[in-house]
Order: C-alpha cells, then sequence, then structure tokens
DNA sequence: ACTATGTTGCACACGCATGTGCAACATAGT
DNA sequence: ACTATGTTGCACATGCGTGTGCAACATAGT
C-alpha cells in the first residue's frame, strides 16, 4: 500500500529540522535533539515525529550530504591533475553549509565509519587524483600516495570546519591550502589561479 | 603550616592518573572520570582524592603541557625563518605525548578558552616567526600574516593529532606538512631538511 | 608493630539527554 | 465545516556521568 504524500506543513518542517540539524551540529556534533529542534522553531516531540532516533536523523543527513559531495568528485574532469584538485576544492567549498557539518561529524568517533562509508567515492576519486599527479610531476613524491591523499583529506577537513564560511577570500584561502600540501610552491598555485579564473569564481 | 609531604605511593598515582588522563583524552576528549582512573590502574573514588573535579584535572594537563610547549618556542633562535619553523614543528612533535592531547582538548568547546590563553607565549613566537619569514622572503605573501598564522597552527594541530605518532617517519611528514603550509614548495623544503639533518634526527 | 595516609566499593543525590505515551490543540486539504 | 494529519507540553522510564559520604581495608614510613 503506498503512504498516501505528507502534508505540506509537514515537509517544510522536515526539511527545516534537516537545515536546523546540518548549522547546529557543524558548530557542535553532540547538541542535543531538543536544541535542534528547537532551533528549527519546533519542538522535542515534534522532531521525534519525523525521525526515529537521533541517529537516523543524523544518518539522513551524512547520506544526503556524501551524495552532493561524490557527484562533484565525479564531475571533476581536468586533465591537469592540479587543476582538477584545486576545482574539486573550490567545488566542495561551494557546498559550505553542507560540507562543514560533515567536516565536523566525521571527526565524532561515532559517526566516522559511516560517514566514512558514505565518502568512499570521493575518498576513491583524491586517491587516483593523487597518484595521477604524482606520475605527471604535478604533484609531490616525497611523501607516498596514500599518506600524500590522507593528508590533503585532513587538511581540508581542517580548513573547512575552522573558516568562516561567510568571510571572503574563504574559497580562495582553502584552495590554495590544499595545493600546498599537494606540494605545489605559493608562487605555482599564484600563477595556476591567475591562469583559471573560474575555479575560485562565484557562480551567478 | 607547610602541607607535610605525600606518601610516595599516592605522588606516584597522582602522576599516573595524569599520564592517563593525557592517553586517554587525547584519543576521546571527553572520555569519563571513570574511564581514566582505570586506565591509570585506580577507582574512580581515588582519582577525585587527587583532584577536586574533572576541570582540575583537565587545568593542570593543560598547564603543565602549556608550559612545555612555551618553552620549546623561546628556545627556537634560528636566523633562517624557514629552518626556524621546521625545527619548531620537529620539536614539538617530540612531545608527542603532550601535545597530542593538547591538539584534541583545544578542539573542544569546553575548553578552547583556558587552552588559548595557556598556549598565548607559542602563539605569539609562531606570530613573530610568520612576520618574520614573510619580511626576508621565506614564507608565502599571498596569505595575511595573520591568517598565516592561524592556518599554520591549525594544520599542525591536524596533523599532530591525526597521525599515529609512533609511525617512523611521522615527525618527518609533519614537518614537511607545516613548510608547505608556509609557502615551500616540495623540493625547497627537502632541500633544506637535506641540508639541516639535524632538525629531524631522533635525539640520543 | 603501630598509625597516619591512601585506596576501594557502595550508596546516594543530582543533572542532563534520550525516547515514548497521551490528551489537548491547531490546521491543511477537501 | 469537517477530519485526517500534525504539533505541543507534560509525565515518565531509562541511562550515563559527576561528585560526595562513609566504613572497611591496605600499606608506607617510622
Amino acid at each position: 500500500m503506498p503512504t498516501r504524500p505528507a502534508r505540506s506543513d509537514a515537509r517544510a518542517n522536515r526539511a527545516g529540522i534537516l537545515d536546523a540539524a546540518r548549522s547546529t551540529l557543524a558548530h557542535d556534533p553532540h547538541a542535543s535533539v531538543d536544541v535542534i529542534a528547537r532551533s528549527a522553531g519546533l519542538s522535542r516531540r515534534t522532531l521525534y515525529g519525523h525521525f526515529d532516533d537521533r541517529d537516523a536523523l543524523i544518518r539522513e543527513i551524512i547520506v544526503t550530504g556524501a551524495q552532493r559531495f561524490n557527484a562533484i568528485a565525479e564531475s571533476i574532469t581536468d586533465a591537469d591533475s592540479r587543476i582538477a584538485l584545486a576545482r574539486l576544492a573550490a567545488r566542495l567549498w561551494q557546498e559550505a553549509a553542507h560540507v562543514q557539518f560533515a567536516a565536523a561529524l566525521a571527526l565524532d568517533e561515532a559517526h566516522v565509519e559511516h560517514t566514512a562509508a558514505a565518502l568512499a567515492p570521493l575518498r576513491r576519486a583524491v586517491a587516483s587524483l593523487v597518484q595521477r599527479g604524482q606520475e605527471d610531476g604535478g604533484f609531490r613524491t616525497d611523501v607516498a600516495a596514500p599518506t600524500l591523499a590522507r593528508l590533503i583529506e585532513e587538511v581540508a577537513r581542517t580548513v573547512v570546519s575552522r573558516t568562516d564560511a561567510s568571510s571572503s577570500g574563504a574559497a580562495d584561502l582553502a584552495v590554495r591550502t590544499v595545493l600546498s600540501i599537494a606540494g605545489l610552491s605559493w608562487r605555482e598555485t599564484d600563477e595556476l589561479l591567475a591562469a583559471h579564473p573560474d575555479i575560485t569564481e562565484i557562480p551567478a
């Protein structure tokens, strides 16, 4: 028997809870269900009407967020590995609202496992990108590929979660940081970004 | 009236609690008092005999840790800012046991403030080092000094807290990562470290 | 061996968060 | 206007962590 569509306000409230959870948990991964619900303008009891569990709520945020990240990872097609990495960082940054909570949650013991599984495609993309970068001489080779891939992930996570996303130039900083870790000197990064202004451009 | 010296086993237990707290909290900043006490081979009740409070315990770890870090920061005298930064990173890394918990605690909302205050001297040292590095052309200038200083701190914190300190070459990785953020290309870092093998050398 | 000093387990009070049941109330959709 | 669907506050059970009091036990230091 097909469940009949939910009432419009209920759908809006559900979405509101997800939004509130994203921004609240980004600031504090241990935020209580009550705080999340209140920040969505709803009661705790109502939240439990939409989600079985605190965990069910978090799982849904992780899954939908991961889908966006993975889609972005697969959309990067630049031949130059340096450009590809820069673009990946910039695109992910534009998803700030979704990224920040993910970065925070990924550090939380309780959800590390699930988050890692959901982000497997993104991780694979980074790994192969790093390998390609080392082969074509774009990236550093003083660090083994798997280590470098992990380093890039960790540092990207840090920059994302500890930077005020609203401040101007934040995306630019994130991109430059990631390229630095990949081994580029700052002057090389400067030239690269100057030659490809579309990367850090804010979409209309 | 001068308090008479504590019994030897009591002193040892107190030190054991501090050690256990350092390693336990490094892994999980929210570890309970019971877990810390048990990991020190003592009962929860005993821990409360040595420290008024969970907070008092943590405060003591932060303060003693900060003292070591600040002392290291002040011991760096290299004229070349790049070498100075490399040596600072390497020396701090050698304090792994003390550093890892600090990195974890510094991320914990509850103690951010206190940790920041205790580490003010270290922070000042990094700030002036960055400024000097930008002036003598050793570091990147595409990022403003205060931003670069903060970036270095954050990334160093990340590498320290998310790397297995026991794995060989971990210190080397930490140093290389920090220099990358400062703007050096990996080849420049390679040359620098080759010319100054004492930096990443393990002390006898 | 004696005793001051430590340690332990157990009981308790307390606070905070999760998750559920229920009755009263509000409103979207017709 | 009617009603199925949502929302709310309140009570309640449960679990976990903190911090304390106390009596029994262990031992370092003499």
